[in-house]
RNA sequence: GCGUCUGUAGCUCAGUUGGAUAGAGCAACGGACUUCUAAUCCGUAGGCCGCAGGUUCGAAUCCUGCCAGACGCGCCA
């Protein structure tokens, strides 16, 4: 199957406009980028709005649309190309747009909307990245999906993916919690109570050292015998962290999310001492009130600190070598970091000191933030034992699913596989629903809510298109030939024009490293979708008519499945 | 104090990168299941697009200043 090469109407006007620009005074960018959709169905499918041309042209635009219109004359592509005021508008002749796009879905099945121009260039993605030995919680769910849903996106368009699990396996934190462990833990109360009972032993650190401080001194001991190599501190850093990828395990594996490095901090803890000699050697280190830093005052940001007063490396030291690695290791074109907006200053310092190393890549860097997840307006906080578990919520939702599915359809046979797919899916679909860069207050009602714009709404359009290709006993190798002008209710073409514009859905998300470009879409095509299902019986006596609406069915099958699967999403034949 | 982000219907959000009469879902109210799955659909109601200026043919969208909220700003990540 072809790819690149779906129907494109604008593509189609800018020939039609440069064809009649007799002085050649415009170029196709220009005209292409002028097109868009207009506001009210009744005006046109695509509009070119003639203001910018009046300022080129010196006349007034609506006198452009006229004139433009009696040149471009009659296309068939378009039943109608009509000056309205300032724009020309242009309508869609219906049979070659069902032709067209109903064809192109068909014959390329999933792969509609793919491209190839990734193809031999790769992306890493670092997304996820929990940190070991506190337990995963809605507040890591965004970086998770998000990072795992760009990676499905651009696979779409060719590319590889490397999805990196930048683990967070190195710090103080495992200091305090091994210094916890000592004084009030056991190795039977762990083995038994897991994350929880490490998690049980980190808030009691906190609650502890807030009355004896001197426990700090403690925790920061105990990492520096880590970092040294003392075996006792390494033999239990090795089982909180053993202890914390099971537990993240059974997670990933709920959401069906797998990384192709695992690489976490810990990994470069032998890469940092080169690079603090090549930011030496190539002079931007300085000392600052004994640490060792890149000084930003030129750039208008504050210092990067690279060293501690005491030698050791900070995460700013990590990500740079770790940036170093990736880039030698993957050769990448473009590196993403899915992590939450508050680090945007981290990421904008350590890119900046990657470009003054003179790194011409530091420009293939780039920070994807996301908004703040919050409780009940107050923010999340593990030390405070204030959080909603991820693995909870999948399974609270897969459960409520469950008792929808035997009070609606209790005859369904893999029970158990679709609550699976529907209830994940619901919560998946709610992280990647709305634009990135939204805080949200996590509720349960809304996680839970099934209806409206959720992921199961999307699932059950999708169930029941399916179920109507079984009930007719629709052949995808056989049955391809339909006529298009059977396709002529107002509520098929509106699904029509919609599949038509998936393929520059599927681009826009990728541009702006936005999955919701993607959900959003996909409401928009199940809306669609069910006014056709409640407006068009599709088996029917006619067989010319049943056959025409079968694929239009199976196209918006098709597409619903695709676009669930570029977010991460199951879409279930039945449920 | 400085910086980044956000502010659109009661609530949660879209809004095609400056274009035509600002759109959905939830909640409310009224309708549609002996019919291809009612986790659905149709209808009603709901708006000083935070406020005030500016830029121009044209602003929810760009600029400036306020207001409100979130986050960040040196040895955590």
């Amino acid at each position: 199957m072809r790819k690149n090469s779906y129907l494109d109407y604008k593509a189609i006007i800018t020939d039609l406009v440069m064809k009649v620009n007799e002085d050649a005074d415009l170029d196709r960018e220009t005209i292409y980028g002028l097109l868009e959709y207009p506001p009210d169905p009744n005006l046109g499918d695509l509009a070119l709005p003639c203001f910018k041309l009046s300022k080129k042209w010196r006349k007034a635009p609506h006198l452009i649309a006229e004139e433009l219109q009696g040149k471009i004359g009659p296309s068939p592509y378009f039943s109608e190309v009509k000056a309205t005021g300032p724009y020309l508008n242009f309508r869609f002749a219906p049979v070659p747009l069902t032709r067209e796009v109903l064809g192109q879905i068909l014959d390329c099945g999933e792969e509609y909307g793919a491209r190839t121009f990734g193809e031999g260039q790769k992306i890493v993605i670092d997304y996820s990245s929990p940190n070991i030995a506190k337990p995963f919680h809605v507040g890591h769910l965004s970086s998770t999906v998000i990072g795992n849903s760009l990676a499905k996106i651009y696979r779409f368009l060719g590319y590889e993916c490397v999805g990196i699990n930048h683990l967070g396996d190195w710090g103080t934190q495992f200091g305090k919690l091994i210094t916890a462990y000592k004084k009030w833990g056991s190795e039977a109360e762990v083995k038994k109570g897991l994350i929880n009972e490490l998690m049980r032993l980190y808030v009691k650190f906190h609650t502890e050292a807030e009355k004896d401080p001197s426990l700090e001194d403690e925790a920061r001991e105990w990492f520096r015998k880590i970092e040294a190599g003392d075996e006792e501190a390494l033999a239990l850093w090795q089982w909180f962290k053993e202890i914390s990828l099971e537990e993240f395990q059974r997670v990933y594996d709920l959401l069906e999310i797998t990384f192709q490095s695992q690489a976490g901090e810990s990994f470069y803890n032998d890469k940092i001492g080169a690079v603090v000699e090549e930011l030496k050697a190539k002079g931007l280190l300085t000392e600052s009130e004994g640490a060792a830093v890149v000084n930003l005052d030129a750039y208008g940001m504050p210092p990067c600190l690279i060293l501690k007063k005491d030698g050791s490396s900070l995460y700013a030291t990590r990500d740079i070598a770790a940036a170093l690695y990736r880039k030698k290791t993957y050769g990448f074109v473009k590196a993403l970091y899915v992590t939450g907006m508050a680090q945007s200053l981290h990421f904008q310092q350590w890119f900046k000191v990657v470009e003054l190393m003179g790194y011409e890549w530091a420009k293939d860097l780039v920070h994807i933030p996301f908004g703040l997840v919050s409780l009940k307006g107050e923010k999340l906080s593990t030390r405070k034992g204030r959080v909603v578990l991820l693995e909870e919520l999948l399974t609270t939702a897969i459960q409520k699913t469950l008792e929808i599915i035997n009070e609606k359809n209790p005859g369904l046979a893999n029970k158990e596989e679709v609550a699976r797919s529907v209830g994940v899916g619901a919560v998946v679909f709610g992280a990647l629903s709305v634009n990135r860069i939204k805080d949200v207050t996590f509720s349960w009602e809304e996680a839970l809510n099934f209806e409206g714009e959720t992921g199961p709404y999307l699932q059950y359009t999708h169930a029941r298109a399916s179920s109507i290709i079984r009930k007719a006993g629709f052949d995808y190798e056989a049955d391809l030939a339909f006529d298009p002008e059977k396709l002529d209710d107002p509520a098929a073409l509106k699904v029509i024009k919609t599949l038509y514009l998936f393929p520059e859905k599927v681009m826009t998300a990728a541009a702006e490293y936005e999955p919701s470009i993607i959900s959003r879409y996909l409401i928009d095509l199940a809306q669609d979708f069910n006014g056709f299902y409640h407006e068009c019986q599709v088996l029917v006596d006619d067989r010319k008519l049943q056959q025409a609406r079968l694929i239009l069915v199976a196209a918006v099958k098709t597409v619903l499945a695709t676009g669930l699967g570029l977010l991460g999403i199951k879409a279930p034949e039945q449920m």
